[in-house]
DNA sequence: TCTGGGGTCCTAGGACCC
DNA sequence: TCTGGGGTCCTAGGACCC
């Protein structure tokens, strides 16, 4: 099954804000969760039924929803009770199996392959989304068939609080017919491509040559015509894994051409990444940087580490370097973005680092910053070269001890 | 006019090796 | 003047997801 919580960002805002006493439910009226305008952040993270009918969709920038929709009500999102219901909502399906993929803050996969009869799983189904409308008290779709895809599909088809089967029979009338763009994994690049070669429904898709279908897409081919038929032999992968990057970006406030100004943003940067690492035990090889032109061309430049690193100034430093060989005098910079890859775990790593007296130095540094932020909030500390750029990424101002 | 931020995976091309 | 055929690793950029 693949359960799908419908419109969770503005769900979970509307249940926040009746539990603190507010009277309006914002699932009734046409409202969003938005960004923030004057970060330049201002875009549509998710959207009531009302706003849907007026056309307002997920992405668009939020001058854009209120020009088609003149009464829309634009609401903050708040991380924190968005990962508490998503928690509830993990904890229910608990009881029905531990195989639980969390795909997302606000959809899972369960594996209840030891339930053979479709009708024995559509009861389970139809009891999850009952259970979970009355006592959590938002709604969910849930799609229920014998691999992941077509489960995904199922739980899109018609919303809200809905559940959907799609087992093999019913796949040329139930998913067939629906216009390619529709399926998973096909976006806004492939599916002009496939419009232009008379393919408009899955069903086109699925009855073409897939030999055909390769030549022209390679990998990406084989995937789509595959989920087209609605073949998926993947596993519900409950296991929970660790990263493989780790990374930070921020639209600044106003576009910056000073590489000095940069540098501070990117510090920054590489204090939150690299306190998230330190979080997974993680350390990482390599470095890259991205740039966001004011006239949004994307940029980025990476480089190797000569030992893996989870210090703040070790990947500090490095993209300092990179930032240096690829930033070009002059250019305005709308988003500056950091992030690390090639993770290892801290204890495959050879013991050579603890042998550097300074690195062991900056380890001290680095675990005692980190518990301070732990224990008094991300902002209770911070670097004296980092005052400026530290407003501008974190949204939330603590105290600041120097 | 305004266009986020967090990820994963894939590809093409270049450097380098034997 | 004519210059292979393997392979690996690295980088930049792009497609897609929520």
């Amino acid at each position: 099954m693949h359960i799908d919580v419908n419109n969770a960002f503005l769900s979970w805002t509307a249940l926040e804000r009746l539990k603190k006493g507010e009277t309006l439910d914002i699932r009734k009226i046409p409202a969003i969760i938005g960004g923030d305008e004057e970060r330049r952040s201002g875009i549509v993270l998710a959207k009531s039924m009302k706003a849907k009918a007026c056309g307002v969709t997920t992405g668009e920038s939020i001058y854009m929803a209120r020009r088609k929709c003149p009464d829309l009500q634009v609401f903050k999102g708040d991380y924190k009770s968005y990962k508490k219901y998503s928690n509830e909502l993990y904890n229910l399906l608990l009881e029905y199996t531990d195989k639980i993929e969390r795909y997302s803050i606000d959809e899972c996969f369960i594996d209840l392959t030891e339930y053979l009869m479709n009708d024995t799983l559509y009861n389970k189904a139809i009891e999850i989304n009952k259970r979970v409308r009355e006592e959590l008290g938002f709604t969910v779709n849930v799609g229920v068939a014998h691999n992941k895809l077509l489960a995904k599909m199922a739980s899109d088809f018609t919303k809200p609080d809905r559940v959907h089967t799609l087992f093999e029979e019913e796949i040329p009338t139930k998913m067939w017919i629906l216009p390619v763009s529709e399926l998973f994994m096909l976006g806004r690049k492939t599916v002009p491509k496939l419009y232009n070669m008379g393919i408009k429904t899955i069903g086109d898709l699925a009855n073409s040559d897939e030999k055909y279908i390769i030549k022209k897409f390679g990998k990406h081919g084989k995937l789509m015509w595959e989920y087209a038929n609605g073949i998926d032999n993947s596993e519900v992968n409950y296991k929970e894994e660790l990263p493989k990057g780790v990374g930070n970006s921020v639209t600044l406030p106003i576009d910056l051409c000073d590489k000095e100004k940069i540098q501070e943003v990117i510090l920054a940067l590489a204090e939150q990444v690299t306190f998230r690492l330190r979080k997974y035990n993680l350390l990482a090889n390599t470095v890259c940087i991205q740039l966001r032109t004011r006239d949004f061309e994307d940029y980025s430049h990476q480089g190797k580490l000569d030992t893996a690193t989870a210090n703040t100034k070790d990947i500090y430093n490095k993209a300092k370097k990179l930032l240096e060989e690829m930033y070009k005098k002059g250019t305005f910079v709308r988003l500056v973005g950091l992030r690390v890859d090639n993770l290892i775990s801290r204890d495959e790593m050879q013991l050579s680092i603890f042998n550097n007296t300074n690195s062991e130095k900056q380890e001290k540094l680095d675990k005692t910053i980190d518990s301070l932020k732990e224990k008094f909030g991300y902002g209770t500390i911070t670097r004296a070269g980092n005052l400026n750029a530290e407003n501008i990424v974190n949204t939330k101002n603590g105290k600041t001890i120097v």
